[in-house]
DNA sequence: CAGTATCCCCTCCGATACTG
DNA sequence: CAGTATCGGAGGGGATACTG
C-alpha cells in the first residue's frame, strides 16, 4: 500500500468513527449536559437545568432521553414526595469523561491563544 | 472549602471551559472538517467537500471561514490556473488532534457497546 | 419537582444557479 | 477549482402554561 493510500484509508476510518461518536453527541446541548454529570455523580433535572446555561426544560428533557437511549446516562426515579429523579453517567458514559476533560483543557488553551495569555 | 463546594467549583470551571471549546466547534460540521484535515496535512476545498459526507459547498465555505477566524485552520491560495487553495491545521489547530483521535476511539467503543462487539 | 403540551419564530441548512 | 448569491423549507428551540 502506498503512503498516499495509507493516508486515505486512515482518514476514511477516522471520519467514520468520529461520525459514530458525533451521532451520539449531536445538537447544541449534549456535551454540556454530560459535562454537568462529570463531577459529582448524581444530579437532578433542575440541577442540570441550572448547570447548562440557556437550556430550556423542553430541550433538556429531549436531550436526556436521547442520551439515555444511547446508554450514556442512567435515569432513576426515587419515590419521594414529590418525585425526585437522579441522572448519572452509566459505565459506558463514563468513558466519555477523558474526552470532556480534554475538551475543557483545550478550551483553556484556546482562550489563551485568542485572548493572548 | 467543603467537599461539596469543591465539586461545585470544579463543575462550574469545567462547564465554562468546555463551553469555550464548543463555541469554536459548534454546528453540525466543524468536527468532521477538522478530522478531514488531521491526516495528510493539506487538503483542497473539493477534497474536504468529498471527505465530509453530506456537506454543501455553501456550508463548507461558511464553516471554514469560522475556523480560520478562530485560528484553527490556515488557508493558502496558490496562484495556479485555475486557482488552487490549500487548507491545513495551524499549530494551534493541531492541538485538537488528540481530541479528534479520542473521539474516534470513543466512536469505536460506542459502536461495540450498542451493536454488541 | 420533573416533566408535557402547545404555539410559533427564526435560524440553519440544502438545492440550485452563477462567477472569477 | 473555489467559491458566492439567492431562495425556500424543516425543524431546532424559546416562551408560556399546564399536570401528576
Amino acid at each position: 500500500m502506498s503512503p498516499h493510500e495509507d493516508f486515505q484509508t486512515r482518514r476514511k476510518h477516522l471520519m467514520r468513527t468520529v461520525q459514530d461518536a458525533m451521532d451520539v453527541l449531536n445538537g447544541k446541548w449534549k456535551i454540556a449536559i454530560i459535562a454537568s454529570l462529570c463531577c459529582f455523580t448524581k444530579r437532578r433535572f433542575s440541577d442540570i437545568l441550572n448547570d447548562v446555561v440557556g437550556i430550556s426544560n423542553r430541550m433538556l428533557s429531549k436531550e436526556l432521553k436521547e442520551l439515555e437511549i444511547n446508554q450514556v446516562i442512567k435515569r432513576s426515579v426515587l419515590n419521594t414526595q414529590p418525585v425526585t429523579v437522579h441522572y448519572e453517567l452509566t459505565e459506558h458514559g463514563k468513558t466519555l469523561q477523558p474526552l470532556i476533560e480534554g475538551l475543557a483543557d483545550w478550551g483553556v488553551i484556546h482562550h489563551k491563544q485568542i485572548v493572548g495569555t
